[in-house]
DNA sequence: CAGTGGTCTAGACCACTCA
DNA sequence: GAGTGGTCTAGACCACTGT
């Protein structure tokens, strides 16, 4: 393995532009253990430390991740779930009487679990209120909080808002929602999703998020905003969706009006 | 300021910890400078380094920003620019005389400026030959690079690819594409966008991204590959639009089928 | 057990900002 | 010129992994 001819100013730099250059030339393939931290100081002159600094700015650019006791590794392309407003088709659902997760499990031939970590009654955060016109200073809405497993992987975390109004006295409130899940009962109250309108952003994750979707460092996440407009164009249901971007991408299609 | 009373395991998240409970509770404000890494390492009884590796955690989660020589002080909330579906409106664009660039930085009283840095004929990157329906092994193609500006701050870095079927022989190869833009000339070939179709991901910037959009550490970039289709079903345009994820946000509003 | 990454110490010099 | 972040050194101990 060539690392030496790289020219630069800061020693972290020449060590990191080093090792990148062996990724990108393939040198390294994905999954590839690199020289130890220890063996990088020493064949570049340098402290401990500033090799370190390397591979802190290596992992930061997505391209290796550490694991403690084994040695750094170059990151393996995963493979990418797609999730976009095909996640709200109800012909899809029919045909393959799948929700949208199970049938892009299914697709990637991964074992689909969801937990229901929480469902209580709740003030909603003011975005959420916004969008559902419901009070943000009172406990005006339902909280449904989940998390989406893929072979034991946790993969999204979502977290669902409806009214309260809407909610009292249906299966919202209990983890098993029935038939055709939670829009079917909202349905059943009068509102049949019509509209969908999702906002994202890209951010990095919270320490905590970081926690439940153990993420390694160096990811960030896509965040969604969903909300549902039924039949009167009024909003219903707000979901945000939390995903680990290294394995999630999101498909929009949608027609371009003429006039 | 109370930094004292956050127990912990590790210095560094003990110092991280009190800082951010700080931000949190408003105690800190957006824009408000930190106490130096020297104080916090004083007040807490630990290395300088210690309360750097403090502020890198702090950093790496958006909440913070250094400025050499001057602080470390609490990121400002930025106002978001939205993009999506609506971009490609002929509505908006007819009944404005604005392009959804240019109409996006009125609204938010903006001064805009298009660079176009490079237009050139190209092979491919697989995923846009994928999409166009062209070679991705020989110079099939004419890619038009352009970075855009917010009050001279880039805010977005656009890539856009056309067969070179449809761009030889027309302003296409100019700086200046005529009225209607890229989309008007494309009309005249017979290409009327109809469909839409925008992919997108989540990740950290490269290197040079990192340094044509002035990205400080820590922020991702979102990155959407837009597809657009014509009356015939077939793509004749592919662009990659490169966002700096702490400024732009994207809201998809699309119609849910019933059967 | 040896080797790895994770964290920490106690210094040092540099480049930048601002009064 | 005083104070700030940016980088580096040369050690140290710990927790984790594999043989």
């Amino acid at each position: 393995m060539n690392l030496d001819p790289v020219e630069g100013q800061l020693p972290s730099r020449r060590i990191a532009d080093a090792v990148r250059s062996l990724i990108t030339a393939g040198e390294l393939a994905p999954g590839d253990k690199l020289p130890s931290e220890r063996e990088l100081a020493r064949r570049f002159g340098t402290a401990r430390n500033t090799a370190r600094e390397a591979i802190r700015l290596l992992t930061e650019e997505g391209l290796v991740t550490a694991q403690h006791g084994r040695g750094v590794f170059v990151r393996e392309k995963q493979r990418m779930f797609r999730w976009g407003n095909e996640r709200y088709s109800r012909r899809t659902y029919r045909e393959t009487g799948l929700t949208p997760f199970r049938l892009e499990m299914a697709r990637q031939n991964k074992n689909p679990r969801v937990e229901v970590t929480s469902i209580d009654q709740v003030t909603p955060p003011f975005d959420v209120a916004e969008r559902l016109n419901a009070s943000p200073e009172e406990p005006s809405v339902l909280r449904r909080c989940n998390t989406y497993y893929a072979d034991e992987e946790p993969i999204q975390v979502v977290t669902t808002y409806i009214r309260w109004a809407d909610a009292e006295d249906t299966l919202l409130l209990q983890p098993k929602t029935g038939p055709g899940g939670i829009y079917g009962r909202l349905e059943e109250r009068g509102h049949t999703m019509t509209t969908g309108q999702d906002e994202i952003i890209a951010r990095m994750a919270s320490h905590q998020e970081a926690q439940t979707l153990d993420l390694p460092p160096g990811v960030p996440v896509l965040e969604v905003l969903h909300t549902s407009l039924d039949q009167d164009g009024e909003p219903f249901e707000v979901s945000r969706f939390v995903h680990r971007a290294d394995r999630a991408g999101l498909v929009y299609t949608f027609p371009v009006e003429d006039r």
